[in-house]
RNA sequence: CGGGCUGUAGCGCAGCUUGGCUAGCGCGCUUGACUGGGGGUCAAGAGGUCGCAGGUUCAAAUCCUGUCAGCCCGACCA
């Protein structure tokens, strides 16, 4: 391709409007142009490098034995009715309505596709013989994000890569399941990311049911903690903190309780301040409504609740804060000053709440809190459990060693569902014995755009973009720095023949354009490989061919140079070859 | 949905506080000349409903009200 034939918009300077260097650099680059917020356009440039990641993607899907299918973006909605995420995707689905003759048809763009395409395999599927099977496709998915954001990371239309895997037993469900993971991690090898599989949100088979496949970046949205002594990893959601303790008794140096007047004083830090101690020190006291009745959840001042951890050890369907009215009836106090001694609810305490001494906490009164507040004697705890998310200080629930804890763009989720779809959908298989049950299932998600930006985000120097070879839009860049000058168009046009039919992906940069200019696009563009052919290389019958990653070119023979740029880009490759 | 910020040429911005000449600057763009190895020089140009609507005023980019859009923080996110 000439650069001249094709459509690059390179920006000099950096868009006001983005911050993140991955949305800067796709935006200088010309890879994408904005829409409207988190909508985006792609370009020449990024569009290839989208279509070599799918096509990496898709190697690896059929290399797994899932096979590709495409189903529609629009849906009925009478689907997400029957499995009843019309409610638990609220507003994220985008749901319309359209009139054909005299019926109104409700629809909804497809946010991912469990419904569809178990409503399909319900219907064609019926024998334990034809499973297991796994579907995958590469389609747009709309969600309406209430605020898309970090350019291209969170978008209200994006590709996805999903597939469902359907089988007959747990065990035809684990060797899907690991084959997906196997292959997400072929996938993100080859595309050159640098990425860590981590325990995310478990489903209702628990234990090590999901995983998210995240990238290490500062501007990622996911908190992950991460173990470097034993390489446990997580997503600080899920996370496990703490043990429990055995010893839950009033301790022999127990101060009395007092009340202390604390006046305006209703958030931790507030409280930590006015009374000069530290918040660890307090009892943060949380009202919820577990399936509608209300709890008093316990969490050390310093730590943050864990609502999927709550709502697990209370075994409660829905659990939400409760309302200033509920807290009013429950502690006989406005917000902020609730606590756990003579509360008229149920009470549940993290692990680390009873193993403080002499705590603070609310004194279910207007405007006071109580000192010297202890286990055993001031309230009572059967037992404790994981209530709260992992911080930075906690010991790795593996080895015991320190955790950190660092930022991330989750890029891929595998999922064991189990049958949660095709129970509600009626997705049922026979076995041997006749015998009716619901197949069981996976699910498993690639956010192709998020492998792009993802790079983007974490390969580039203050130069611009670096491609690895195997998802650049193109492989080589050719730059003829003067297109006026007779022996260097023909040279040019000769390796360009070459190259091509060598099945080079080549990028020419034919531009009547200073050297200044090219030079600084291409490695703004960030092509893997770049030739420059220019009069001083000519005279001494070389061209110099550089990698975006080197700092110097090497001065390659005319009749050598096409051989040394095949070499070149093979090395690459086989960099990230699994 | 709460909080903050910003809308002036394709991009980056100044002007607004204190209303007043024909609305400016840099980059980019067009034409020509010179130039030709890291965003070159000179000359001549094109390009604007100052986000939109209403109001105040002799007069509005500037003040007021409303509205729309975008960005950031938070809440939300199968």
């Amino acid at each position: 391709m000439r650069w001249s034939k094709t459509f690059i918009p390179t920006m000099k300077e950096t868009p006001a409007d983005a911050e993140i260097p991955s949305h800067q650099l796709m935006l200088r680059a010309g890879l994408i142009r904005q829409v409207m917020a988190g909508v985006y356009t792609y370009l020449p440039l990024g569009l290839r490098a989208i279509q070599k990641a799918q096509a990496i993607v898709r190697e690896e899907m059929e290399n797994a034995d899932a096979v590709e299918i495409a189903m529609p973006s629009l849906t009925p909605q009478e689907l997400y009715h029957r499995t009843g995420r019309i409610a638990a995707f609220g507003n994220v689905l985008m749901k319309f309505e359209i009139t054909r003759k005299d019926s109104r048809v409700s629809l909804a763009l497809g946010p991912t596709h469990e419904e569809v395409v178990t409503d399909m395999i319900s219907r064609h599927i019926s024998s334990y013989r034809q499973l297991p099977l796994t579907l995958y496709q590469m389609t747009s998915k709309f969600r309406n994000e209430e605020r898309p954001r970090f350019g291209v990371l969170r978008t209200s239309e994006f590709l996805m890569k999903d597939a469902y895997s359907f089988g007959s037993s747990l065990e035809q469900l684990n060797e899907a399941y690991q084959k997906m993971y196997d292959a997400y991690c072929r996938i993100f090898t080859r595309c050159g990311l640098s990425y860590l599989p981590v325990e995310a949100e478990s489903g209702p088979i628990g234990g090590d049911a999901s995983h998210e496949f995240m990238i290490p970046a500062d501007n990622g949205e996911d908190h992950i903690v991460h173990c470097k002594n034993c390489g446990y990893a997580a997503n600080l959601e899920r996370a496990e903190t703490g043990r429990e303790n055995p010893e839950i008794q009033c301790p022999d140096l127990a101060s009395e309780l007092q009340e202390i007047p604390t006046p305006g004083a209703s958030s931790i830090d507030a409280v930590a301040k006015f009374l000069k101690t530290s918040p660890s020190q307090l009892i943060k006291t949380l009202i919820y409504q577990a399936d509608g009745k209300p709890v008093a959840v316990l969490i050390r001042g310093d730590h943050e609740a864990n609502e999927g951890k709550i709502r697990r050890a209370l075994g409660a369907m829905t659990l939400q804060l409760a309302d200033e009215k509920t807290i009013l009836e429950v502690t006989g106090a406005p917000v902020g000053f609730a606590g756990p001694v003579g509360i008229k609810c149920p009470l549940i305490a993290d692990h680390d709440v009873p193993v403080i001494q002499n705590a603070v906490a609310g004194a279910n009164k207007a405007e006071t809190h109580l000192t010297g507040v202890n286990v055993d004697r001031d309230y009572v705890l059967t037992t404790t459990h994981d209530l709260r998310n992992a911080a930075p200080e906690d010991p790795c629930p593996k080895c015991r060693q320190h955790l950190v804890s660092v930022h991330g763009i989750e890029v891929g989720h595998v999922f064991k569902l189990g049958t949660k779809y095709s129970t509600s959908l009626e997705a049922m298989f026979v076995d041997e014995h006749e015998q009716r049950h619901p197949m069981i299932m996976g699910c498993y998600g690639i956010g192709i755009n998020r492998i792009i930006a993802g790079l983007a985000e974490t390969c580039h120097d203050e130069k611009g973009l670096i491609w690895p070879m195997t998802v650049a839009p193109y492989e080589v860049l050719m730059c003829p720095l003067n297109v006026g000058d007779e022996p260097t168009m023909q040279l040019t046009c000769r390796m360009e023949a070459e190259l091509k039919s060598a099945g080079v992906d080549l990028l020419v940069d034919d531009r009547d354009a200073r050297p200044g200019v090219k030079l600084n696009d291409a490695d703004l563009i960030g092509i893997p490989l770049r030739v420059v052919i220019g009069g001083k290389g000519l005279k001494e019958g070389v061209v110099e061919i550089k990698l975006r990653t080197e700092s110097e070119p090497t001065k390659v023979k005319l009749d050598e140079a096409v051989g040394f740029i095949l070499d070149k880009i093979a090395q690459e490759k086989g960099k990230l070859a699994v």
